[in-house]
DNA sequence: AAGTGGTCTAGACCACTGC
DNA sequence: CAGTGGTCTAGACCACTTA
């Protein structure tokens, strides 16, 4: 074969990593304890605990003090389609979110978590085209899926826009966000979205419920209407590992 | 204060943490050696090596053997705009990849691993419509900025489209493998990406130099011609944290 | 009480870099 | 050559879970 100049504990944690992506460790089964690992491969202590550290932070694995190490179970991938924002989810009253989550028979709910009008960091307000001191109205939303929380949710809209309208209020109307938009004579005609992945802050990992070493998705959306105005700006942050996001690009 | 339940190798690297986020200890700045932990904080070697792989966790710290452990320099983002496909780029023979890289002032570079005919993952097959036992034409690429790793791409082309033509080639002639795609009367009408984040196998890992913690992008990018005929599926594995994908949406 | 992961110690050796 | 990060050992203690 090609290395055979890796350290005990890689080879032993590649091994395992066989015995798992194999299937002989299914998801939810429980892997051999370190002392058994101590044992069985007569290495010791620390050397079995670096084998699980490394499988650790390859998230292929989860380990619960006094209980064991468990590998993980993979949950079902939430696809987010291109056509999410269509015109014609809103009309039809049925976001995607809750159709897809549906559709995998688990139970999707959203929580607006607060609403209020606050001074919007740098990089939002850039993005809204506001002018020093532009305030704005954020509303927090939780995504949950089987009462496991799976998207965060800050949605940005300008004070000048959203001041003493349904926006400020917890259910803007049917058809959610953009329909009351709509309403105020701002019409969505071209809507962007900045994606990348990056490891979650303490705190969005707590409200996440992501095991250490879990990556995040970062997504900001960015609305215009008919006169290339910024709308809103909504910054996502889902579980990485488990939410898809797909998208269709120009070709010209 | 809140926290002295925290390990002893936390704490330490929580100190150098905040060194280092001060500005104390600037981008490229060498850090205490192992030894001089040691010491300072009389603890075992063994501690003083876990705090240094808690700060290379979080990505703020590379270290080299047999030099020292250095604060990470900031590296740019590199923007992948939505429009990164365009015609009108193919034309200008000049890859956005490269313009981009280019105006941060870095140098892109486009290595061509392998090029080989082999029977393709199943997902692959499935995505691009092939019958059992279908063949593909598997082109690996490594694209660098500054000589540092920054994507990894193997793209799949059905042989019966690939077969004996210049996709089979290094250099598949100029504007890349969607110029010789239309050459051979396949026109790009679509095109669908897949994007979700993960945490990179240990061989990704490597080959993209990202430090222990890091995750990337996992891009799935499928083309289809004037026959909604799949042409190729590219499956992108980039550096989380230096690369953005953005994406327009549809708004009907 | 027995078993688990997590942390730590004091020492050791290795391959590598730079002078 | 001395110094560096990386790995490993044999043992220890802790907080936690399960029975």
């Amino acid at each position: 074969m090609s290395e055979q100049r890796l350290p005990r504990s890689r080879k032993i944690a590649d091994e395992l990593r066989r015995a798992i992506e194999s299937g002989e460790l299914p998801p939810g089964s429980l892997l051999p304890s370190e002392r058994e690992l101590k044992d069985r491969y007569d290495v010791s202590g620390g050397t079995a605990n670096k084998v699980i550290a490394l499988l650790k932070s390859t998230g292929l694995v989860e380990s619960q003090v006094g209980r064991g190490v468990f590998v993980r179970r993979r949950t079902q991938l939430i696809r987010h389609a291109h056509d999410r924002y269509a015109r014609r989810w809103r009309q039809a009253g049925k976001a995607p979110f809750r159709t897809e989550v549906e559709a995998q028979g688990r139970t999707p709910r959203v929580e607006v978590t607060s609403i209020d009008r606050v001074d919007p960091p740098q990089w939002i307000a850039e993005r809204l085209g506001l002018a020093a001191g532009g305030r704005v109205v954020r509303r927090e939303n939780t995504y949950y899926a089987d009462d496991q929380t799976v998207q965060l949710v800050n949605t940005y809209i300008p004070l000048s826009i959203a001041e003493d309208t349904s926006l400020e209020e917890a259910v803007p109307g049917p058809g959610g966000i953009y329909a009351a938009f709509e309403v105020l004579g701002h019409k969505l005609t071209r809507m962007l979205e900045e994606v990348h992945a990056r490891m979650p802050r303490h705190e969005e990992a707590e409200r996440l419920g992501v095991p250490a070493g879990a990556p995040v998705l970062d997504v900001v959306h960015i609305s215009y209407d008919q006169d290339e105005t910024p709308m809103d700006v909504s910054h996502f942050i889902l579980r990485g590992e488990e939410n898809l996001l797909t998208y269709e690009l120009p070709t010209d």
